[in-house]
DNA sequence: TATTGTTATACTCTATAACTATA
DNA sequence: TATAGTTATAGAGTATAACAATA
């Protein structure tokens, strides 16, 4: 059963609805940060993964929260422009080991400094308040961070 | 030209970073609850903006930000379920009106309950804390609200 | 038998360009 | 001629189901 809420206040509907613009601001840019680099959000986000740790495809589409064949295409297109790579894993004859080559790095790098959403609208912030800030997003989110 | 940004501080960085949480959570939990109602995210955004009032077809583009002719098909797939209907414009016979059925307002206004994010988690702030969050993501957003 | 990655299929969303009917 | 909505098309993401190789 979906758990019964209390009826939402004013001030809890006003924050509902800034938090919607956050994500709605949030996802243009990065959106039009990937396609500066003409990648799909989808690539943008497989290849920021893959340049921290090679990952099998499977742990992939787990991060993506999406079906494992759906992977295929994404790493399929980010091989073909040379930003990623399969290699085998030694341990697990059936693992394939998808990993950022090295422009795929540098893309990952350069894609993460365009994304100055949230960075910049903080600068205008005091450090006590984005203290304030952090510690109200965190009560927020919960333990399971 | 790109902004000149300061380097991100490690605060700064926790802080996008929790957004940046946010943004998924909130995602996940949108698809989700229209999932439950056999829609797509696009089609529950449009119903949403519908069930608010009428708008011509371009308008809707605007709101969601995509191309015009995209909405042809989101319009159908809603009409065709009975969610949404399309009424000439008295003022401009070249103008299409998408307006929410009753259906339509009733799905829109399930959907929008079965929305509990940042509802329920906001429950555990005080009021105090709440309307510090409102001011501090209002200063983020800036004037353009 | 179970698991990994892939293929095949179908649907939706997306942008682009061309078309129609109005203005 | 300009605008509103549509159609046609192609590319990408998504889920489902079936498959080969490996465990």
């Amino acid at each position: 059963m979906t758990p019964q809420l209390p009826p939402a206040d004013h001030l809890t509907l006003e924050v509902v609805d800034l938090i919607a613009t956050v994500v709605a601001r949030y996802h243009e840019e990065y959106e039009e940060a990937a396609g500066k680099h003409s990648l799909t959000g989808a690539q943008a986000r497989v290849l920021a993964l893959l340049a921290r740790d090679p990952l099998p495809m499977r742990r992939i589409a787990l991060q993506l929260k999406c079906e494992p064949s759906n992977i295929t295409g994404i790493v399929d297109r980010l091989e073909a422009r040379g930003l990623v790579e399969r290699r085998p894993d030694p341990d697990d004859r059936r693992v394939k080991l998808a990993a950022a080559t090295d422009e795929g790095r540098q893309t990952a790098v350069r894609l993460r400094e365009s994304l100055h959403f949230a960075r910049e609208p903080l600068a205008g912030l005091s450090e006590r308040e984005r203290t304030t800030l952090r510690d109200l997003l965190r009560r927020m989110l919960g333990e399971d961070l």
